[in-house]
DNA sequence: TCGGTGATGTGTACACTGTGAACAAGATCA
DNA sequence: TGATCTTGTTCACAGTGTACACATCACCGA
């Protein structure tokens, strides 16, 4: 039984949960700096072992970044789950629905001006339709971004709000609208907007998803 | 007088127009592999110039980023530009603001798609509202991507398209609905679609910008 | 119990990057 | 013409990703 050491100083050999212990660290760079700063051999500086140690459990700095970007992309999963779970339940299911769909962006929203670093990493590694319900990038809850939206939009139909014909899609088009302000907002022209500004763009733009989708 | 000379070897110790020279061997780098291509050290190599001989003209590698992203920020409005001038006037001058909204938009996704390693650099760099007008990142017609967004809405609201109370902050709406598309179809999740289906996502979410802004 | 073996971490090495400091070449101007 | 300022070069160094050979050790079958 290794003692579990904190400490960069280990004494057992073996390390126990390397690659754990490597994406976290990766993890906390991103954090800091986006993904840029996730750079390999701060990572193994910071557990404490020697660089090349990475390479038995990625292959490559892009791998470790690719794991590092899936792990943030569950955050956000996790953000925007937990902003969903805070709209209480009235007896009337569309009006609950809207709520919840606006609760996904203010979710999505909310990751991305909270941990600009990380949801700048989440969407630095090419990605696709395919691959975006891989369960690596999946929250606690155990969705991806993509299906807690798409969770939404169906509870959306479902309740009649949206109308069956417009569903088809309905993903990208909120997607879109909600990934654009967060990206502008944390590094594009709309930076350095004030709180305030950014709460009242954001109301804008999920009533204008609303009524456009 | 120096003879222009376009491959690598210089026969004057002074290249003539060193800064323009790495701004365009920086834009094609930039061009083929997005933002993290643009290195210095291969720019200057291109030149035909030591490496350092760049520190005269950018303080920084990141000095000569921003120059990059600048002049693609200005051929993203170029193409912005030459789509809206593409919508020919008739007699109806509200039909035609709306096209040319619609046209501004187009540009942009175009640029995004043609050109996705300009695209992702021209958005690279930490921007604000305050320095989105400046003249550097203008394109030939000496106007930024958001000029001629701001034109474009000015329009659409003197013909009485968009009512007053809602020209304020319109350009953020359309920008992010834009962008975020942009962004998610060049490398997000909705990458790999196919050109009919980004066309068709492209109508909708014009439509839902022109009905929800 | 013990030696072999495969997995995991280490050491050495190399090419490449950004960048500082001293130097060189040549334009410019008194 | 000679001093000076600008622009390019050379040398140097730290930091990065990564290949390759080696060391250590957990585990497993004899």
């Amino acid at each position: 039984m290794t003692t579990s050491n904190a400490t960069p100083l280990r004494d057992t050999y073996r390390h126990g949960d390397l690659r754990q212990a490597l994406l976290a660290a990766g993890l906390e760079l991103a954090r800091a700096g986006g993904p840029a700063a996730v750079v390999l051999r701060e990572s193994t500086r910071q557990v404490g072992v020697s660089p090349n140690a990475a390479y038995r459990h990625f292959s490559d700095r892009n791998a470790l970044l690719t794991a590092v970007s899936d792990a943030a992309l569950g955050l956000a999963a996790d953000s925007m789950v937990r902003e969903v779970e805070a709209v209480a339940s009235t007896e009337d299911p569309a009006a609950d629905a809207r709520r919840r769909l606006r609760a996904v962006g203010l979710g999505y929203l909310r990751f991305a001006r909270e941990e600009p670093g990380l949801f700048r990493t989440a969407f630095s590694v090419p990605d696709d339709l395919a691959r975006s319900g891989d369960a690596s990038k999946a929250g606690v809850a155990g969705l991806t971004p993509l299906q807690v939206l798409s969770a939404s939009l169906d509870e959306l139909e479902s309740t009649g709000v949206l109308p069956p014909e417009r569903r088809q899609g309905a993903e990208l088009l909120a997607w879109s609208a909600v990934h654009g302000l967060g990206m502008l907002v944390i590094d594009g022209p709309l930076r350095g907007l004030t709180e305030e500004m950014i709460d009242g763009a954001t109301q804008r733009l999920l009533d204008m998803v609303e009524r456009g989708i």
